[in-house]
Formats: C-alpha cells, structure tokens, sequence
DNA sequence: CTAGCCATGTAACACGTTACATGATTAT
DNA sequence: ATAATCATGTAACGTGTTACATGGCTAG
C-alpha cells in the first residue's frame, strides 16, 4: 500500500515547462509553485536520476560559456505518458494542514488572552505578506508569459491560495476581536 | 538549527485535557484536532517515553477490570512550565499546504478540460464533507463541553477549518465554470 | 575582496506512517 | 464465529530537509 512519490510527478511536469535542469526546476518552484509545493536538491537531483533510469527523460550534458555545465533533461515518449497517466489518476488525499498557531490556540486557556491575540497578529501579518506575494506572482504570470499555453491553470492554482489566504486573514481579525470582547 | 518538535508539545497539551494515556489522546486527536494536527502510535508511545525521561510527566500504571491494563500520565510542575514555554514562543513557519489538486491543474494543459474538471469537482465533494464534519464536531463541543474552559478555543479552531474550507469550495465552483467557458 | 549566483551532488538526520505483534472483552 | 474496541509497543520504511563539498564567474 504504497502512495505514490509525488515530487517525482511534480518534476517530470517542470520538465515540460521550459525549465530542463535540477538548478531551473528548483527555481521554477520556488517561484511560482511555492504556495503548494516544495522541493529541496536532495529530492532533485536523485529523482532525475531514477527519471533517467526508468526512460522517462533523456540527459544531455550541455557546456556553458562562463557558468557551470549543466545537464538538460527531456522528457521521453514514455515520460509523456506517464505523466498523463498520473494526471488523470484520482485524487489520493485531501490536503492536510499542520497548523502551529491552531495547535497553540487549542491549549490557549494555559495562557493570557494578550498573549495569544499577538500571536494571532503574528501569524496575521504573515498572511498578508503571503498574499501580496500571490499577488505580485498572478501578476508576473499575466504580464510576462500570458500568451503561454499554461498560464491559464497556473493562474488557477494562484487564485486558490488568493481565496484561502483571504479567509485566513478574515479569521485572525474575527477571532482577535473575540478575544478582545472580555 | 533544529526545529521544535511539536507533537510533544502537542501530546503534553492532551495531557491537560483529560486524556492521561496514549490510547486516549490518539482518540481526541483524531476525533477533534484532526483538522490541523495527527499524529501516530509510532509517535505517541516514543514520545510519553521520553516525556517522562525529561520529567515532565510521571506515569501511573493503572489495571482495570474487563479491559487491558493502561498507562495514565500527568504533567508535573516541569511539564506544564515547559507546556506554557512553548505556548508563548513566536510562531515558527506559517503552514504550508501540499496540494495534489494544484499540482495536477498546474500541468492541467496536457490533459483535456472535462477530466480535469472531473477531478476538481472530486475536490469539492471531499471538501463538503470535510465542513459538514467540521460542523458535527462544533456542535458536539458546543453541546457536549460548553463549560469546559477549552471550549471556546476548540471552537476558535473549528471556525478556522470551516472558514478555508470554504474558500476552498467556491474556488471549486468558480474553477469548474471557468473551464467550462470554452 | 566579498557576496551572490550558477550548478551538481551526497550523507546524515528528523519526522512520520504502516505494518506487525500481543491479547482480552464485548457486541452482532 | 467474527468483528470491533480497548490498550501498548516496535521495526521497517518512506519522505524530506539541512549541511556539506566543490568551484568558477560577476557585481558591488
């Protein structure tokens, strides 16, 4: 009953999208899929090596004038459809939060309200930061690469974290106002 | 540079709340934290072990007629000193979401918009379950416990889910009738 | 001259889940 | 009979992060 290796199927996406190396993968996540996924260089660079192994993509050691080697990989005819047949695999789970400031708030009655309120505060003001940055990547996508085929869905996926974000925020001002009712 | 850990905050918490052995808090875990926080035996049993190594927590081997012998534990001054210690410090990271929805839809453009559609609307039917449980143990605690000094927060807690969730949920509807614009 | 970017990679560690082992009692 | 609930615990496994190693180029 194993589930499936997701960054596996998240990285032969990437490799279809204009990026071609462990270095632009991890770039690419870190600026435009960082609000749902995540990934490190020790889950990079040996899953393009097992990608490699299976005949999923293909590597070319590609020299560069002044910068380091880089090695490109491309997906293969079988990469393609593997990652098809995981896009239209159902949805295993439904994700879940592990949520700090929640798990503090349930034992808050150890504490003073002033204490807990400036904490919800704290974790208020990253929301807003986080939906600025939304923001700020929503608006990159439209202006830069708007003609390309999958900005529309990469738009979605921003307007997802816009929302939850909101209510997020929404939450933290209710819920310091409650506590101030005391 | 190592982070907390939580669940032995979060298991120190439980220990406040009524519930004195492992089996006990897998129970209030899963039937009331379940929206931000689970944890596993694997984690429980290690960590009441060590919790009582540190001297936070002392145990009591308690027999009982007509069910197997249980372990109940209690915090000791240390316990609920490190308990509060923890409550007050600054929150660490602001909880990030692995979505596997998002992940498919970012690629979505090599897929036809009816499948994709299909599992969004899969999405949407998982998240209204998830309200409507969230909702059955809101009243559970509002009826069950109202007097209970956590009580407010737990509710604190639930009204978070419900409020993302939410969220969640009209993105699912927006989402769908986007797509089906075409 | 120092910091940061480019670029690849590994080893140790932390965290968490799953499966397994044990075994009594109670409800269907 | 059989499944579920009560109750504790460990070992193997999977997954992901962090720190380290290497090293050249470029901008301040």
């Amino acid at each position: 009953m194993k589930a499936e290796n997701y960054s596996k199927y998240a990285i032969l996406g990437l490799l279809t999208t204009g990026c071609h190396s462990g270095y632009e993968i991890k770039q690419l996540i870190d600026n435009s899929l960082n609000h749902f996924w995540k990934i490190s260089y020790g889950q990079i660079y040996p899953n393009l090596k097992l990608i490699v192994q299976e005949g999923l993509a293909t590597v070319l050691d590609t020299p560069q004038e002044g910068k380091p080697d880089k090695k490109e990989y491309y997906l293969t005819a079988d990469g393609e459809a593997a990652l098809q047949d995981w896009l239209r695999s159902p949805l295993q789970e439904i994700p879940f939060e592990k949520n700090e400031v929640l798990l503090k708030l349930f034992f808050s009655r150890h504490q003073s309200n002033e204490i807990t309120t400036q904490q919800i505060r704290q974790y208020l003001e990253k929301l807003k930061e986080r939906l600025t940055i939304y923001r700020s990547i929503e608006k990159m996508i439209l202006e830069h690469s708007s003609t390309s085929a999958d900005a529309k869905y990469w738009v979605f996926t921003l307007d997802y974290g816009k929302r939850t974000t909101q209510a997020g925020i929404d939450w933290c001002e209710y819920t310091i106002s409650s506590l101030k009712e005391e």
